[in-house]
RNA sequence: GGUCUGGUAGUUCAGCUGGUUAGAAUAUCUGCCUGUCACGCAGGGGGUCGCGGGUUCGAAUCCCGUCCAGACCGCCA
């Protein structure tokens, strides 16, 4: 028997028992007289103790040679500390050894198995076996199972019945790039692996599963980011005979649940925004609804003056910073180069100070006076002491970058609390959206999203004001969930293809498999899939969520660790009839 | 595909308007230490300044290229 007791386990009332422990070294203390060994494992530290008069000879040399990570083997009796450590569980207590084994010893390792550690990223994730012994990892990762464990009780409970799809699929042109597996069997020819589990899903539903959830690995090959990983995880869920209204209510539920169980936090009723209003407000689909500052559109009062920046363009719209009338002239030319880094794009910034005398100074009171600026205060909502950050241009390009702006100063006002959480259903999105590169439209979120009742006509004549019955889930300024309710007829799916410029048979290429299903008495179904990383790391508060994952890849897409991806040798190319052709 | 930031001791960083032998902290090693728990004290070892080229009497420092890492834009139905 290794041990008899975990290292978080022993307390005052364990004192005088005779005890088995094993882990690893967290740190010896050497004293000469006396030796004191914190032992570590998942569960926590306890203080062994050698010393001179109490611990054999050999016993006692051979823990002088004890080094950083070694794996022992301890038994002796649990006596009480001279010297309590109150910052520890077990800091009433300590292990007075009678034997040692050393079950490993350790190399130094690189950097030092602490919470605030010395080592940086890559080496963190070089040697991520030893960054996952460190109390932060191994909680984050402790977390994503108490979340996972929640949503299986939540929807297990709900009649939810967890169904594995597979992973080796076939590569669809819509979406995002696929990750593809040449198949050894079926010469030339490639699975693919999902982007999500879409298409079964439904086939699910047709199959009569009428409540389906997974949580499942999906692979997207596109340019990762701290929030975003070549495979990631969702919580992929399925109802037939639904509404919007249903899907909305029980994943309230199920994120109400979340916050609840995990974090503590009733939150009420989730608010609703349109697509529109959202765009309108926050420049953005995704609203952090946390703090304020929404846009203040002010063409009305800023157009027909003489400033030409102005007249000129589509939208002028503005926010106003809480406090930002203190800004230096300086501070103030820092903002403005940073909304014209290329990141943000922006031309220029125009800014009024909202004196505390209620008067206003401006960068344009050239063209602009009180009265005016009055107006813009009142628009955006600005208070004495604020600053209005006005930017201008063609609406699609002023809204992200206003958008930007708002989220920066928010951070920089530390508006973004982590403990804090609003989350929000962002409903009636466009069904299409219009690709400026090759002027075509395609599905804003994918093509098996039904229309609004009624609207299925306009797409012929105005298919960019269609909108869809999907709906995100947005937490915190983030979207931790999206879905739609599907269509589940033929002539409607034929229908989308035909305005994604899909031809008859390409679809029937692509997707017949599903058109058939449709053929067989589909009920009507829709659903909603969380991503699962994104949503563990905002509930514990962080922005990455790379440490939520065991074995995370890096901004390049690479595991350190184990060096992947990399070159297959020639006899495996053969095999699979492939023929490199390297630029 | 692009923008920005970084790469110096095992590790985290300083040094960068060119100039003697490249520093600090921490880790590590040795010795001491009668209750430590971020132990303490004394001492020691530890460097291809990412790589390649250039400018210069002289380059960690300036220039060009390149590789790697991170953040972001594009991309992510």
């Amino acid at each position: 028997m290794y041990r008899s007791h975990n290292n978080g386990q022993l307390r005052a009332n364990n004192i005088n028992e005779s005890v088995t422990l094993s882990g690893w070294v967290q740190k010896s203390r050497d004293k000469g007289f006396m030796i004191w060994v914190d032992l570590r494992d998942r569960y926590g530290i306890t203080q062994l103790i050698f010393d001179e008069e109490r611990t054999p000879k050999d016993i006692m040399n051979k823990a002088k040679t004890l080094g950083r990570e070694f794996v022992i083997q301890v038994r002796g009796t649990v006596i009480e500390r001279d010297s309590k450590n109150p910052n520890l569980p077990t800091g009433d207590i300590e292990l007075l050894v009678s034997e040692l084994i050393i079950l490993n010893t350790a190399k130094l390792p690189p950097f030092t198995i602490e919470d605030t550690t010395d080592g940086g990223e890559e080496l963190r994730m070089q040697y991520r076996y030893l960054d996952i012994r460190r109390n932060p990892v191994k909680d984050s990762l402790i977390f994503r199972h108490k979340v996972t464990q929640e949503v299986r009780n939540y929807l297990s409970q709900k009649d939810f019945i967890e169904v594995e799809t597979p992973y080796l699929i076939k590569s669809t042109p819509e979406g995002a790039r696929d990750f593809v597996v040449p198949s050894r069997m079926n010469e030339g020819q490639f699975y693919a692996l999902p982007q999500s589990p879409q298409t079964f899903k439904q086939l699910l539903m047709v199959g009569g599963m009428d409540k389906y959830f997974q949580i499942v690995k999906c692979f997207r090959d596109e340019d990762l980011r701290a929030d975003r990983q070549p495979e990631f995880t969702q919580i992929d869920c399925e109802m037939a005979f639904v509404e919007q209204e249903d899907i909305l209510n029980i994943f309230e539920g199920l994120t109400r649940h979340l916050l609840k169980e995990i974090n503590g936090v009733e939150v009420d009723k989730f608010p609703r925004m349109r697509f529109d209003d959202a765009m309108r407000l926050y420049g953005n689909d995704k609203p952090d609804i946390r703090f304020g500052m929404e846009f203040g559109e002010l063409n009305e009062v800023a157009q027909h003056k003489d400033f030409k920046v102005f007249n000129s363009a589509e939208l002028v719209v503005g926010i106003a910073v809480p406090g930002g009338a203190s800004y230096t002239r300086k501070d103030i030319d820092k903002l403005i180069d940073w909304v014209k880094r290329p990141q943000v794009g922006a031309l220029g910034m125009v800014y009024v100070k909202c004196n505390a005398d209620g008067t206003f100074k401006s960068s344009v009171d050239k063209f602009y006076d009180q009265d005016d600026l009055a107006k813009w205060a009142e628009a955006t909502g600005a208070k004495a002491g604020d600053l209005i950050c006005v930017l201008s241009g063609d609406t699609n390009k002023v809204r992200p970058q206003l958008s930007a702006l708002r989220m920066e100063i928010a951070e920089r006002l530390d508006l973004r609390k982590s403990d804090e959480f609003a989350p929000l259903w962002v409903v009636d999105f466009p069904l299409l959206e219009l690709d400026e590169e090759t002027g075509h439209y395609h599905a804003m979120h994918h093509p098996f999203t039904s229309p609004k009742p009624g609207q299925i006509e306009l797409l012929d004549t105005t298919p960019g004001a269609v909108k869809a019955n999907a709906y995100d889930l947005v937490l915190n300024g983030n979207e931790i969930g999206g879905g739609s309710i599907r269509i589940h007829d033929k002539e409607t799916q034929a229908i989308m293809f035909k305005h994604l410029g899909f031809t008859a048979e390409e679809a029937k290429a692509q997707f017949g498999f599903l058109m058939d299903a449709f053929e067989y008495g589909a009920p009507p179904h829709g659903g909603l899939a969380f991503g699962l990383d994104r949503l563990v790391a905002i509930l514990g508060g962080q922005e990455t969520i790379r440490d939520f994952i065991a074995f995370p890849k890096n901004n390049s897409g690479r595991d350190v660790m184990i060096d992947a991806p990399a070159a297959i040798d020639d006899a495996q190319l053969n095999e699979l009839s492939l023929k490199l052709n390297l630029k």
